[in-house]
DNA sequence: GCCTAAAATGATTACGTTCCCATACGCGTC
DNA sequence: GACGCGTATGGGAACGTAATCATTTTAGGC
């Protein structure tokens, strides 16, 4: 047991003592080559390289935190990780993290305010590199201050963070929904619906401004039902229009969950996707192409939002756009409209 | 801007000798009250919790780090994060850990045994408190020997870690496929084929091994295909099948994909389901009541799975069950049949 | 070849914690 | 009343690194 204990103690890692010792220099010589300082011979470099080699020597993060440095750490936080497009960009945020050499630490903010900050900050207190933020922060939060205080690179990606002038990268939901919408119009639609249901997050607003805009500039008037949670609130929503004289003959659905209740209610009422009822909805998913019948939907990369927004922050991170008060970047990612069956007019091949 | 940082620094978090300051004690004694050591008295440690209150003292990680104090995070690494399944998995962890106080570091080792292992090891340099494995490492690899040597608190959960006798939460699969080919198999199903890509997988090989025994039973020779990653690859091996003169009239999909697969090849070639073929899948998901027609799914539950390895590795991290050669602990998690209407035996309400 | 400036290098210290050991204090015992 | 013994407490060292500053070496100009 002793034996063990001792024997573990001696086999444990080299530190940068043993590589000073094995090159014949001084500790801060060994550092520098590791930070690549440029005050280091080339000659003393080497012999330098060649003991870290020998030794296999890693840098101790703990020694390095503890002296104020940064951790190979990046966070990333979201409203839900078990939504499948946020699944998404985190998987390619820590695939990326990881070629890069970072690991990522990964929380679900629950969509609350308090919790998002409060993991930031215990993140921020691990010294993490950069922070990437799918914020749920409303305008007038005054949170946003906490954030900033933070002192950390941060990129803002889905949603922009309000008062906050860091990097971001965005889709372009409102184009996105005009296309959508505009495409109902083209075809005859005369009355659209649009359904939801949080109306307070910024994607959601972005895509109802746009069908807003798009109507009113088709003379329309539009007609929107939020706080549609669940089916069967889709469904007496769907039962209360129907019985209406003038119906609407296209939906536009703000969201993937949404579109798939409108779908399903449409189907069990035996309403005819597209001849009685057309139906567009947003964001992509790979069973869109498997429904009945197929939804036509406006499709956003999750993968392109996170190849993105990491390298933002790694840039950020290594110092490359000026560390302080360069001009943050704004990256606004188109929204394509894939027209399949549901919207009517699917382009016969 | 020399102001600014020295404020920061004075304003610097504080630290134990603050607190020991302040409750006029030796820095030992605040150590002792911050680990609840028992040899403090009652009378010191109200001070010092005082004190500690009044400052807001919180301990610094990286200097625990340094004397070889665990951190407080847990380590996850999954195959694929963006996998409906495991994603929902990596929320529950996510979830539960930080009520514990934990963080989470997350990784997809995107099956390959290397990165996992290697991925593993650098979790274990940073000195996490435990570590939850979906683990890609097959029987002969000797990769799981380092995994062995990383002297850290592990759960495998949905697959076992062939030849380390770790905690594991599993899934009935076996029990599960046997329930499903039974079900066809009672409704008169004579040839039921069984569909799938990696046969290499824990829980698909448990269910092929399910299929073979119920098939075996009942006297019926079995038919497997594997290798079917695509939807093409779906499609010409139907063709196929059904160009024969006694093609299956049920077919069990062995995971999510190729059973949606399986749906969108059979409704374009316009065979009903689940009156010329039906069709049971395994794992659920959302959609598979929306799909047409709503898909009968061996379901299992990521949230349970990761609630209960979780529980175990935060048991085995705080001791409660022996920190060493405790009998390690085997669950089992059922796997359920959700009978819908693509087996054709919908329990009419 | 010498002097100076610049470049390269090394010794020391500090970061905040925990561990090992030494000390102080009660309290019962002979 | 001294002695031991156990419980509480504090002092000092150590963990591995990077910053500061002092020192040595090198190169370059005359």
């Amino acid at each position: 047991m002793l034996f063990r204990a001792m024997s573990k103690r001696k086999s444990q890692n080299p530190t940068i003592k043993d590589v000073a010792k094995l090159a014949h220099v001084g500790l801060m010589t060994v550092s520098r080559v590791i930070n690549d300082h440029p005050a280091v011979r080339a000659t003393t470099r080497k012999k330098v390289e060649a003991a870290i080699a020998q030794l296999g020597y890693q840098q101790n993060e703990a020694a390095r935190l503890l002296k104020g440095q940064r951790s190979k750490i990046i966070g990333l936080i979201v409203p839900d990780l078990s939504d499948i497009f946020f699944a998404a960009c985190a998987h390619t945020v820590q695939h990326i993290a990881r070629t890069q050499g970072y690991m990522t630490l990964v929380v679900a903010s629950e969509r609350d305010s308090e919790l998002e900050v409060q993991q930031a900050e215990l993140m921020a207190k691990r010294m993490i590199s950069g922070l990437l933020l799918v914020s749920s922060i409303r305008d007038d939060d005054d949170r946003i201050e906490r954030l900033q205080n933070l002192d950390l690179p941060i990129v803002a990606f889905d949603r922009p963070l309000p008062g906050l002038n860091t990097d971001a990268v965005l889709v372009e939901n409102r184009t996105g929904a005009e296309d959508a919408v505009g495409h109902l119009l083209k075809h005859g639609h005369q009355r659209i619906a649009c359904v939801g249901y949080d109306e307070n997050v910024y994607p959601v607003r972005e895509r109802i401004a746009g069908y807003r805009h798009v109507l009113q500039n088709a003379g329309q008037k539009p007609q929107i039902a939020l706080g549609l949670l669940t089916m069967d609130a889709v469904r007496s929503w769907l039962e209360t229009v129907l019985a209406t004289k003038t119906p609407p003959t296209a939906i536009f659905a703000l969201n993937h969950r949404t579109a798939i209740f409108c779908l399903q209610v449409l189907t069990e009422k035996g309403i005819k996707i597209p001849e009685q009822m057309a139906l567009v909805g947003f964001d992509d998913f790979d069973l869109a192409t498997v429904v009945k019948p197929p939804l036509t939907t406006v499709a956003q990369s999750p993968v392109e939002l996170a190849r993105r927004s990491m390298h933002l922050l790694l840039e950020r991170i290594q110092g490359q756009r000026g560390d302080s008060e360069h001009e943050p970047a704004k990256i606004l990612l188109p929204a394509k409209l894939m027209i399949r069956e549901s919207c009517g007019h699917h382009p016969k091949k």
